[in-house]
DNA sequence: ACGCGAATTTAGAGCGGTCTAACCCTAAAT
DNA sequence: ATTTAGGGTTAGACCGCTCTAAATTCGCGT
């Protein structure tokens, strides 16, 4: 099946929004994910449509078909892998990592996508802390954890995931300590959902706006559960 | 400047055929390089020309101006720099980096392209022993040596470039031990213009047709001139 | 100087992806 | 059951890049 890089694209973000929601998956939704307009969008699902990779009920939002379903893994392994392999071998900060992968995801040979997934022992997570589809491309588990915004005062959390493509939010967060398997004090949790914690070692407290904390996956330590 | 994807492309072969013939460059080289109709190419040719990259005498072939040298130096630095990363890091053979730095070469940033050189430690040529031209893009001195067709029987040269993109071409080059630094005993010259050399160290001779001769770029050791 | 063959350009069309403007459907509120 | 607000879709256009077919120009050979 030989499909455009724009095709890709919005595959790619069906299936992240897929990831969040459990609902299908709206025209603005996506057009907002794009920067387009929802014309455009429409337009585009129609094609996907034909080429049997989502399912569409007009006026209802679209799923991926299960091959649609691969393609979007094909496109995310391709990401993650290379934000892996950047940060890892050509020291870049895990900040950096989201815009040199999207430009790159589209235009790699699988064969680059083995050699570097060797070169990096089989990663199974990127530098945020998301899993890296497997080889296969079967649809992976969904991961440990939930949101730190389901948390509370008092709660003490381990960071699995930061799910934010922002360099300066991402940035933000290492500075203070917030990054994939660093533990975390809650401190507060003001009432317009915005998160005070303290990362384990550190002075500062970091506050999480909260859209920004509802992409925090955390797990807490088994010996603290309740 | 933002240029397409596909200008780069051209600009990039009007410059490599610039660097083999002095002459303008007719439309159907160009054609013929990218495998599109020649109308295409006049259409494309006249867009590059409104943003002055591009001189042109219509019915007589164009050069580049000097901005556009430099944005074709820029790409060719993003593949060659890419070659030589894809063989030093990654594990590749000098006969299969071509096609995949064709892919990467318009999609990567400035900042990736400085790592790369880094990672390298700022290399001067790629793994077929072409120039890399400098970070600065001025355009680069005339490598030494001359194509092997011009030597004869007998002559001792030292090969410097094999400028060819085919990979079986080249994985039968180096099979044969035909390498960018290797010594060649010219044994004969047939009157096609094929050459049968020997590399230093090798029993075997190796047969060149002249097309493939053409690309190999060579030059006599000081001691041997004539 | 002329004509002819080869190469180039012009003309016009098509496809992919995008847009704006206009219209239509859905779902929630009354 | 009706209305209505908000989002979705249709219609129609445009741009970038490509093509084929037709017209033009070049330059060589006589």
């Amino acid at each position: 099946m030989m499909l455009s890089d724009v095709m890709e694209d919005y595959l790619k973000v069906i299936y992240q929004l897929q990831q969040e929601t459990d609902d299908r998956i709206k025209t603005s939704e996506i057009a907002d994910e794009l920067d387009v307009t929802s014309p455009t969008v429409t337009s585009m699902l129609e094609k996907l449509e034909e080429r049997g990779l989502i399912d569409r009920e007009k006026y209802r939002g679209v799923t991926l078909t299960d091959e649609g379903e691969t393609v979007a893994l094909e496109i995310v392994r391709h990401h993650r892998l290379l934000e892996a392999y950047l940060t890892e071998h050509l020291d870049y900060d895990w900040s950096e990592v989201h815009a040199e992968a999207d430009r790159l995801e589209h235009h790699i040979s699988e064969d680059f996508e083995a050699r570097v997934a060797d070169a990096l022992d089989q990663p199974e997570v990127d530098p945020h802390g998301s899993p890296i589809p497997s080889a296969d491309l079967e649809p992976p588990e969904r991961p440990d954890g939930k949101s730190v915004v389901e948390f509370t005062e008092g709660d003490v959390v381990v960071v699995e995931e930061v799910a934010d493509h922002d360099p300066d939010i991402l940035s933000y967060l290492s500075d203070h300590g917030v990054e994939p398997g660093v533990e975390l004090d809650i401190l507060e949790v003001a009432p317009f959902g915005m998160i005070t914690a303290r990362a384990s070692g550190r002075d500062d407290p970091v506050s999480l706006p909260e859209d920004v904390a509802r992409h925090v996956r955390v797990t807490q330590p088994a010996e603290l559960e309740q």
